[in-house]
DNA sequence: AATGAAAGACTTCCTTC
DNA sequence: GAAGGAAGTCTTTCATT
């Protein structure tokens, strides 16, 4: 699973974690490498899954998702049976952003992105808490979002 | 802040967060539409900051952060100048890939990642528990990602 | 690995509808 | 707004050093 990455595949990663749209040539340039190999190099960290996707990241606000709350919800027992039903519910629900089996008690943290509290609400009381196996639903809301979506360290 | 989205505009944005490595004429034709006004539309959802920025996922695995964690931080108090420094501290730590302020008591909730319990001891111990105004740390670990960087749901 | 060159593909702009 | 076409730029590959 793991792979070795030299100083200048890590140079790279951390550029593209940042800013996935620079050209070849831009991204070789900030490496410090003629594009060619800078583009052999991230075609390899592509095959070999160290780059698994690309993706845009939208402005929740901008599209009127302006309530983010993290749920922790408990399950009466841990069963495989009861933890693979809740997880493909979860999966098939589109507000549940992030989806977390966490250590301890059988319970998951999720987070969620609604338009207002209403939303919120119609989630957890009318969908989630009538999900297979759920014991317990507690939710918390974030009231500033200091950092996300941060690039992993490369050390 | 928020901005009028038609059909095609979600389209749009539904597809750039699955996958933002598409050519603009395979936007083009994903969304029926043709490859000039696709791109305009493009560039206008990004002049108008609905599309923020483009990023590469990594594989954690595959560049060694094999646990992930959960760390709740609270503090002895709420005032502005403990949460700035608090806040200026944890943007400082790039093992710390979230982080949200949380209602309720002048807590955060911050994702971590690490290579192993042994870096998450000298993390926690050794700098958040040192962190200004810090009076309590509580740590649980994801023993498995069920969902993330799932694409905002566009109504 | 770097360089340079060539082919093909894509973006980007402009005009027309 | 959308479509179509033209021009320019970038990616991508290959041969050479």
């Amino acid at each position: 699973m793991e792979r070795k990455l030299d100083a200048i595949d890590k140079r790279i990663l951390s550029v593209l974690q940042r800013d996935a749209k620079l050209t070849n040539v831009e991204l070789a340039d900030a490496v410090s490498l003629s594009p060619s190999p800078t583009l052999s190099r991230v075609k390899s960290l592509e095959r070999d899954n160290v780059i698994s996707r690309y993706i845009a990241l939208l402005n929740p606000e901008a599209v009127g998702l302006n309530v983010n709350v993290f749920v922790r919800v408990r399950l009466e027992k841990q069963s495989r049976e009861i933890l693979s039903a809740f997880e493909a519910a979860i999966m098939a629900h589109e507000e549940v952003l992030d989806c977390y089996l966490m250590s301890g008690e059988a319970d998951y943290l999720l987070r969620v992105a609604v338009p207002d509290v209403a939303s919120l609400e119609r989630l957890t009381i009318d969908r989630l808490s009538r999900m297979p196996g759920v014991a317990n639903i507690q939710s918390s809301f974030a009231l500033k979002e200091v950092k996300a979506h941060s690039p992993l360290p490369l050390g």
